[in-house]
RNA sequence: GGUACCGUGGCCGAGAGGCUAGGCAAGGCUCUGCAAAAGCUUCUACAGCAGUUCGAAUCUGCUCGGUACCUCCA
């Protein structure tokens, strides 16, 4: 391969090529979700974006570490230091315990990803797990004089940090803007800057999730376990930190400055971010109530929706977009995808038996490279899916007789394929068909169509064809026999 | 209100100064008992207006429309 892996990043504004820190390694930090409630698509989608960079990376050759963090302790409904947090508001209204709530959305988390067949992250720290180093950091913030104490609760001086670096840097707004923002300021006393925001927040007598820290009972602020965690698996320098858009502007500008303000260094050399699903062009979100979960999608009980689509159909649509462009999510862009899968997969199972001849009438290389290229600008899956889909058509021709392969051409670009397809893009066949029962009973039943046929007994062959249609199964005749498919 | 981003054919979506992806849908043809599948083929688009340029969907300006962030959200 003759082009080199880019990466868009976020800070610098620009592509460029991707070198890690240490030759052959790649650190890569993903904010994880907060577990108190179910994870819908738009989550989805963000985690499976960063499943291909992972899957890519490591196809590429680099031992990855990815750590992804699960929040389950901290964050405040509002960014005003005050009110319960989300998992103490959940557990009150059900009356269970705060961790009965991680631990129910956390396995929720994992079973959507895996049904997407992502792979799990190296590490998936939690917030609750790691309080010591969340106190570590803000003391030695506060010891670097980049925080203050106010009657318990521990805040980044933002005014202070932003004589001495830029902010803004990542979300480039301005910061004078920011500071001058018209919003009203309620319940601001103890803040000296409308900024800044907390590391530790003292804990109310009825809070429930708090620790015993140097400013008393509390708990850590919503920035500060990112901070902390990525320090300790990938170091205070690592290679990619990355997360939905949406946590551009605070979240990941606030990390920066804390682990600037701790370790004078900026933790990620690439930061990546992941655009929004949207909804009839409206970003899907919980407080928004326009999020589809997956159990919807697969079952299709959902408004928007005229029937289920699997979850592979979902991962490929997704893949049709290029992670930094917003995704419009709708039941004909689905329907599409269902198909196009079908195509795609079908080259695959057909390039191992195709037969072969003396000589290839096309470039296996040049294939090969025009994939390449496009994963490597910037994980470019939507031209690496154009690609395969003409490779699919050339595998068709061959089929067909209008194309040749010789053998050695054939098993290295059915090696190709196959790799690209479901090590690289975590794609993979869904045989709702499987039991060797359901088999054996339609392996009978086309039996006797085919008698039928060959006894030009249409009206037969042509019932069996039309009722096992009505029951969901669509059968193809080939000239190697009679395929079904249950949709 | 401020700050960004976006507006591509019937739909979804890439691309990003000349070579004008791809998927789905639709029409035609080949194949086929009929279908389906598969192949070939047709439909040639970039919100509007002005400008820069030999040449703009791609650059600049304005207008219109949309979205996101500035509150927790991937």
């Amino acid at each position: 391969m003759n082009s080199e892996l880019k990466i868009y990043n976020t800070l610098t504004k620009e592509s460029s090529i991707f070198k890690p820190l240490h030759t052959g390694y790649v650190g890569m930090y993903v904010c994880g979700p907060t577990v108190y409630s179910n994870a819908h698509l738009g989550n989805a989608r963000t985690y499976i974006s960063f499943d291909i960079i992972f899957r890519y990376l490591t196809h590429l050759g680099y031992k990855v570490r990815y750590v992804r963090n699960i929040t389950d302790a901290g964050h405040l409904e509002g960014d005003r230091d005050e009110g319960d947090d989300k998992f103490a508001k959940k557990a009150k209204l059900e009356q269970v315990e705060p961790m009965e709530i991680v631990q129910r959305y956390t396995l929720d988390f994992h079973k959507v990803l895996e049904q997407f067949n992502t792979l799990p992250p190296s590490i998936e720290p939690t917030a609750t797990g790691h309080i010591i180093e969340q106190i570590e950091m803000t003391k030695k913030i506060l010891a670097n004089g980049y925080a203050y104490e106010t009657n318990g609760t521990v805040y980044f001086d933002v005014e202070k940090f932003s004589k001495e670096h830029n902010y803004t840097a990542l979300s480039n707004r301005n910061l004078d803007e920011l500071l001058n923002n018209t919003r009203e300021l309620d319940g601001q006393d103890e803040k000296k800057g409308r900024l800044d925001f907390a590391l530790w927040i003292k804990a109310k007598p009825e809070h429930l999730m708090k620790w015993q820290s140097p400013w008393g009972e509390g708990f850590p602020g919503w920035h500060i376990e990112c901070s902390a965690m990525s320090s300790k698996y990938l170091g205070n320098e690592f290679d990619i930190h990355g997360g939905g858009m949406d946590l551009v502007p605070t979240h990941h500008t606030n990390e920066i400055a804390q682990n600037l303000a701790c370790h004078h260094t900026q933790p990620a050399k690439y930061w990546v971010h992941t655009n929004m699903l949207t909804v009839n062009g409206q970003k899907m979100s919980k407080s928004l109530g326009n999020s589809f979960l997956p159990e919807e999608l697969f079952s299709g009980k959902h408004p928007l929706l005229d029937k289920g689509y699997s979850p592979m159909t979902v991962r490929f649509f997704m893949l049709q977009a290029h992670y930094r462009s917003t995704l419009d999510f709708r039941n004909d862009a689905l329907q599409a995808a269902e198909k196009g899968l079908a195509r795609l997969l079908n080259a695959c199972k057909l390039l191992p038996n195709l037969k072969t001849s003396s000589k290839s009438s096309f470039s296996t290389t040049e294939i090969k490279e025009k994939v390449y290229a496009a994963l490597n600008e910037d994980f470019n899956t939507p031209i690496a899916l154009a690609e395969l889909f003409d490779l699919a058509r050339l595998v068709n021709l061959v089929n067909d007789g209008k194309e040749s392969l010789t053998e050695e051409d054939k098993l290295d670009l059915a090696s190709f394929l196959h790799t690209i397809v479901f090590q690289v893009l975590g794609l993979k066949h869904e045989e709702q068909a499987g039991s060797a029962k359901i088999d054996g009973l339609m392996q009978m039943v086309l039996g006797v169509r085919n008698e039928a046929k060959s006894k030009k007994d249409f009206a037969t062959s042509d019932f069996i064809r039309d009722k096992l249609k009505d029951l969901g199964i669509e059968i193809k005749d080939g000239k190697e026999g009679t395929q079904y498919n249950i949709l």
